[in-house]
DNA sequence: TTGAAAGCGCTAACAA
DNA sequence: TTGTTAGCGCTTTCAA
């Protein structure tokens, strides 16, 4: 009934062997190695069409490349991510190399897993997502294989950094609260102690561009910040507590979308109406924030232009690994929808 | 100024000099084969603690396994498959195996490019979920690697299939609407034409799910079916169409739960009220059906259930490749929420 | 129970 | 320009 055990797999020693040529022509045909006449070339390339050859990754992984790209990123939940990593397979498309991801990794533990698996799997590179761990396991990663971190700030000369700029972009949002008439203003920030971070994670230069731009308006007093996690269930959290608060804000800016979709949630839960009674504000742009039902304002980071800077600059790193590191910042600009609204009273 | 180039990683040669013994035993401890004695055990894993050795699986993978699992996916932006991811690593975590995932594909053409780049990659096995490749490309990469094929219908003796009653599916949401006091119904299915892919796709059984349990109710004169996609944005266009009809339904049933985003988008847009004028129910039951301000009647797959019925499969057949394969069938429940009422009319 | 030696498919150094 | 040869780090015979 079944069909016969499939025959052992097509290598390098038969294509060369039908071509007539030596293995060496073969590996060199397939990297577009120097010193490969045009004539061998047509030959090589014949004979690995007709045998239908494909290079076994893993065994060009002990000598040179496995032509891989790991990317780890936390949470595949994130409606922010498919934007980086389309990005990034766009710009990888037509290149050798093949992307392949990490389960959604949660902490240090697990993202030191999953990098250490792709190491050991011999991949060429590595594209970090809003890593967390340490500064200092970032770079030794970096330094066992070119590596390029997303969205997370401060520079390294071991790897390279494409960022959006958050305090920027939380300026955007308060001048447009501010402009609107808001006062009292709220933010839901993700939790963070570890003084390292706070100039390094994205989370924490949101609350600080939050703070600086409240001050900048002379409202440093209506500010009210709330210490939670980036999270929808962290966004329900923090507005449950602000809603408990004696003087109640009238806007609030989540640190991300997925945060306003909780705040969202938490105020639909109270019968408070957005933007009627407070306006909300998010940030990343995502999908669902331009979903009508919803239609919240945010802050755009251009996450498919964050994922082919990166693909760019891995591509540069793997091509000469001597190259000085790279820190490109992008300019994040504000999408005005419909949570917010000037304030009723 | 940087730290000295970092020494060559530590091999199984390191380990065996370390530790007194051949590299025989070291590889023998690794796998927990056959011939060790516990002492000789506990020398060789005080070795690979003190030099801190990990086994680079490129290496492996040309005579054994890779201890690598690859999982493709045909779209990491529909909220259903991080259900499913979450079962599949949450039953892998305790396993030597890694899982690693493909960027999202449509069509045949990208599925192949990612099947054959993670067979090339040596992985020991593969988990497709939803897959639209002909069933005979299936059985060749399954002939190839153990895999398991997730959401599909159709047994086939090669590979192994989870799966979720999507004719029981279809079912319990018009049983539920007609329980309601709904009659006149309609269906946005994703559009199929290839007759092999009608008896195998879930989208597929569950609009012929629709069909059947309609005519059961002798409501078949009432069933009125749009063939979009499964996107939010053929949800919006699907119910575009559907408006403009002379004999508007009272009731929307969209095969997926991001189909259903683009409905709510489109009455939303039109003014028409949610439950009040048309009621919506989804499929998949979703983050975002839960969702408060969404709130999305939905059949409940039990995804993270799936998940973990494919990791066991795939489990079994790694251990013996021989083993008859097994079709694992899930049977779904209805989640009512506040987007289905009865009709006003 | 242990280890010596061969070899997986490919690339890189070197020789012709 | 082309081919010969020696490994890459591991697993697997097979002999001791």
């Amino acid at each position: 009934m079944e069909s016969p055990a499939q025959p052992r797999r097509v290598t390098i020693v038969d294509v060369a062997r039908h071509a007539q040529v030596s293995t060496t022509a073969v590996s060199k045909v397939l990297r577009n190695a120097y010193g490969t006449s045009p004539k061998m070339r047509a030959k090589v390339r014949q004979a690995i069409a007709e045998l239908g050859y494909r290079p076994f990754a893993a065994a060009r992984g002990m000598r040179g490349q496995t032509y891989t790209i790991g990317v780890m990123l936390p949470d595949i939940r994130n409606p922010f991510f498919p934007e980086i990593l389309d990005g990034l397979t766009e710009a990888l498309d037509e290149t050798d190399y093949q992307v392949l991801m990490g389960p959604g990794c949660n902490g240090e533990a697990a993202e030191a897993r999953v990098t250490e698996a792709m190491i050991d799997r011999g991949m060429d590179g590595l594209v970090l997502i809003a890593p967390v761990s340490p500064r200092s396991h970032l770079e030794q990663v970096a330094r066992t294989v070119p590596t390029v971190v997303v969205g997370r700030h401060g520079q390294s000369a071991v790897y390279d950094t494409v960022s959006d700029d958050d305090i920027a972009g939380a300026a955007l949002v308060v001048d447009h609260l501010v402009g609107l008439g808001h006062r009292r203003i709220a933010h839901i920030e993700h939790a963070e102690t570890d003084p390292a971070r706070m100039v390094e994670m994205p989370n924490a230069l949101r609350a600080e561009g939050f703070r600086r731009s409240m001050r900048a308006h002379s409202l440093e007093g209506e500010a009210e910040i709330v210490s939670t996690t980036y999270t929808q269930e962290g966004g329900y959290r923090g507005t449950q507590q602000l809603l408990t608060r004696a003087d109640r804000p009238t806007a609030v800016f989540a640190g991300a979308d997925i945060v306003a979709m909780g705040v969202l949630e938490a105020l639909d839960e109270a019968r408070v109406s957005v933007p009627g009674d407070i306006s909300v504000v998010g940030y990343d742009n995502t999908t669902f924030a331009a979903f009508g039902p919803i239609s919240l304002t945010s802050v755009d980071q251009a996450g498919r232009h964050i994922g082919t800077e990166a693909a760019r600059l891995l591509l540069g790193r793997l091509a000469d690994r001597g190259k000085p590191s790279a820190q490109v910042k992008l300019s994040p600009s504000l999408v005005v929808r419909r949570t917010s609204a000037p304030p009723s009273t």
